[in-house]
DNA sequence: CAAGACTATGAAAACGATTGCATCCTCTCT
DNA sequence: AGAGAGGATGCAATCGTTTTCATAGTCTTG
């Protein structure tokens, strides 16, 4: 049926070795029975069987990818960086979706880990612990989680925080709100340090509301506190979030930004469709993948590395509609 | 390093053979000696490899998912849906995203087929000849595509635009418009035949309104000519263009839904957070999904199956708030 | 009780690639 | 011219499983 390295051995005349050593590009053979080789090849159509490749190289061209949601439009970009880069490498991927549950993303890893060379695990929710057994499974790069032995792309919260409290000091707004996302998400934990500490460099009073699922229903509820919170501006968790926000305090009759000014972090597509369109902190989603990938090459390439590497990602405050100079 | 068939052969005091039968759930084994093979075996923490096992069985374990833009908010619901049943198969799944060209699905159509035992194409574009081709790389379920010999997931498109036409009819509009796709899509195709069908059955008049891009920037566009048209409601191509429809009316002054209705296809999650929300033809995403890996399934374990399986999914049109009674 | 039927197990041959080692040839240098 | 070096190639082992076939023991049956 499929034909194999004998046969394209047999069609050109030379032993399955020269096959595998002129395909694989090894210097040790000689300029016309590499290009026969190839020719011939390209002719009958070969196609190297991974399986059996794999199993003597101990490798096996492909990523494992544990994403905690796909259906959170954060997470697609990412995944599209990670699937273009991996394919230039000439690596495939598997995606693993966890439906938002921690506590399937170690299993996850562990049945992953036989099958892949490497895996990126998007935003684990994983405690620590788990983390680092995580670790010792398979080569591992995470995104949006910095852990102590873990190798990882994160986003520079710190400066993204600065360019948003800056941006509202700057329209003269002195108390700001942050809603906060789940208490176990280090992306929370990390903006909301991070929003603290910008907010004491500029003098303006911080006031944390909540802490909501990071979904649009998340931001509904969230509306009346901060209402009630009484700020002049608000910074969310996320832009599903702030989206949320916008709908309820449109509902309630508080005009943004004339009454409130709002700010979202990740710039998902939908915040410039919105009405008004969103002040968000942009991340570049793709530029996330693309970097862990790069991290796992690297990571794959000499797996000896002992510090592990790590890869921070710039932000980018854009400036839309929905936020303007606080009211007197 | 990893633990073998031979270690735990060698641990049970058996042989790798019956080890290999009894955790395959082979019925020629005793007993009492498949138990302590299995304890042998989970105390050791083997693991079969799969490289090894595919090489001999043929099967790889794994499914391959051909989509051609995962930021669409369409897909990855679908993408979802199919992990899930794929996993409760045993199966592991290889996502590529294509970045919406036709040309490259052919390509990676073969280049999957070695490595995966049947592949999903998602909304293909290619060419009915290229798809012929692909079918013959492997087995293989489209997504959204009839063609002669491909079997497959489609949507009810015939009864969603019924259910749309129909509300609208009711509602006294008398001449709808149609903001058509890409002309090269398969279901923008089906979709304007099921609508003319529907509205000459209800006795409304059907206007076609362009072929726009099948996003958000294309409702945008198509709104004027919605506007020129004199028409009282649209149907668009799918929720993204009509959201971008929505935002043009709004700037425009034209109200939704008291001047212009407006229905959308997909039923994406922004659809219901929009405001006004969109009056929709939900699709069950997560549903063709797993239909689709069904049909793959089933194919794999009958190969020989002659006349290719179809499933189609219903529809169902939810009422929101872009539709209204006709203005006189 | 003998003979056949069955059952549980093991030995060994695959699957298709890679790679260390051996071989053979050609070239160069003394 | 002979010897040694080195480059190109082939042979065969190997990776970890599954599966066919053979074997040895147990059971049934006339």
């Amino acid at each position: 049926m499929a034909v194999t390295i004998r046969d394209v051995a047999k069609a050109a005349g030379v032993s399955p070795a020269t096959v595998s050593r002129a395909l694989s590009g090894s210097e040790l053979v000689e300029q016309g029975t590499r290009e026969l080789v190839l020719r011939t090849a390209a002719q009958l159509g070969y196609l190297p069987n991974r399986a059996a490749r794999g199993l003597i190289t101990g490798r096996t061209g492909n990523l494992g990818l544990i994403v905690p949601d796909l259906a959170n439009p954060f997470f697609p970009d990412v995944v599209k960086g990670i699937q273009a880069r991996a394919r230039e490498a000439d690596y495939s991927v598997f995606l693993s979706d966890t439906d938002e549950d921690p506590a399937a993303e170690l299993g996850l890893v562990r049945a992953l880990a036989k099958q892949v060379d490497g895996i990126i695990l998007c935003s684990p929710r994983m405690s620590a612990e788990d983390l680092r057994a995580a670790v010792d499974c398979a080569p591992l790069v995470a995104v949006n989680r910095r852990g102590s032995h873990v190798p990882g792309v994160t986003i520079d919260n710190a400066d993204g925080m600065r360019q948003a409290v800056a941006h509202l000091a700057a329209l003269e707004h002195r108390r700001v709100g942050y809603v906060a996302g789940p208490r176990s998400s280090w992306s929370n934990r990390e903006r909301l340090r991070a929003v603290r500490t910008a907010a004491e460099a500029e003098g303006v009073e911080l006031v944390q509301i909540g802490n909501v699922p990071p979904q649009f229903e998340g931001g509904v509820a969230a509306a009346d506190l901060v209402v009630a919170a009484k700020v002049s501006a608000v910074i969310a968790y996320n832009d599903v979030v702030a989206l949320g926000l916008l709908t309820r305090l449109a509902a309630r009759g508080i005009e943004v930004p004339r009454d409130m000014s709002v700010v979202g972090i990740d710039d998902i597509a939908m915040s410039a469709m919105f009405s008004p369109a969103l002040t968000t902190v942009s991340i570049p989603k793709a530029q996330s993948g693309r970097a862990a990938v790069e991290l796992l090459l690297q990571l794959l390439g000499n797996p000896g590395a002992r510090n592990p590497s790590r890869r921070e990602i710039p932000t980018q405050l854009l400036v839309r509609d929905t936020t303007a100079v606080a009211r007197q």
